[in-house]
DNA sequence: ATTTGTGCAAATCGTTTGCATCTGA
DNA sequence: TCAGATGCAAACGATTTGCACAAAT
């Protein structure tokens, strides 16, 4: 895994998105993309890519955690989950979803399928245009 | 205003109402609760009630602000509203409704009417049963 | 060579907490 | 009286920022 030449194909596809997206394919990007983007859907903080970063032999600092997921954001390759309180997540499923956040464990998990239509948009107020319509279902432990 | 006595009925109003939730009614609570309530539906952070608070000659600290609207939340006189990570918003309309979000101003508005309906509300997980589910509408202002 | 990104530590922001002091019943 | 409430300042956790250094084109 840590040989470069192995990895060679998968580090230049990532290289291409993030040239793509006007960033430059630094180390740390390339590898955080890696982290985020080859498990399938996640929703996950800051503080956690850190760790997995760190984890992974891929010493990032906190700062450039930070800073890399607002650019990937920026660039369309993430969305922003604000669900609630403390903590930001990002979510690297970028399509038309809503969520589930699962109170006490704090975890967001995506809406399978079509489960959610919004009856009627409603319309905006006076002069606004919508921008996007967040469908957040609460749950927890049934008793 | 000040006067005491003419505000006798809406301040015993509010006490009551205090003590009903189980909460003494001090200075304090009673005249947060009058600036909450006195004005139709608000959305507030807890800075800004604290600002109009000390503004009209209510010198309370932040620290009771706080404890005050986390008190009435669990009361259920407000709910509180999660719109975007930072700050934290109260809403004095404790029925179903959901909001408007208006990006670039940082103001939260009830989705008036009955403007939305959920169409169909997904299956809770495995186990997990729903608290509630809410419905953010994000716009701004029309280019 | 120039531009852009990175790491660190300090700074900021909203919120919470510990504790001594006050207040309402 | 005395449980419960308040105020202050310090503590906190998540995020941001300033700036010297390093890496990408």
């Amino acid at each position: 895994m840590i040989d470069t030449a192995t990895n060679q194909t998968s580090r230049s596809n990532v290289s291409n998105v993030l040239r793509q997206a006007g960033l430059r394919p630094t180390r740390q990007r390339v590898s955080l993309a890696e982290l985020l983007f080859s498990k399938g859907d996640r929703h996950i903080s800051a503080e956690l890519l850190h760790e997995e970063a760190v984890g992974a032999d891929v010493p990032v600092s906190l700062a450039t955690v930070y800073n890399t997921l607002h650019q990937f954001t920026e660039a369309g390759l993430l969305r922003e989950v604000a669900i609630d309180g403390t903590k930001t997540y990002f979510d690297t499923n970028v399509s038309d979803h809503h969520h589930f956040f699962i109170e006490g464990e704090n975890r967001v998990v995506d809406i399978p399928g079509d489960g959610v239509g919004i009856g009627e948009v409603p319309e905006a107020p006076e002069g606004m245009e919508i921008v996007r319509v967040d469908v957040i279902v609460r749950v927890r432990q049934k008793s």
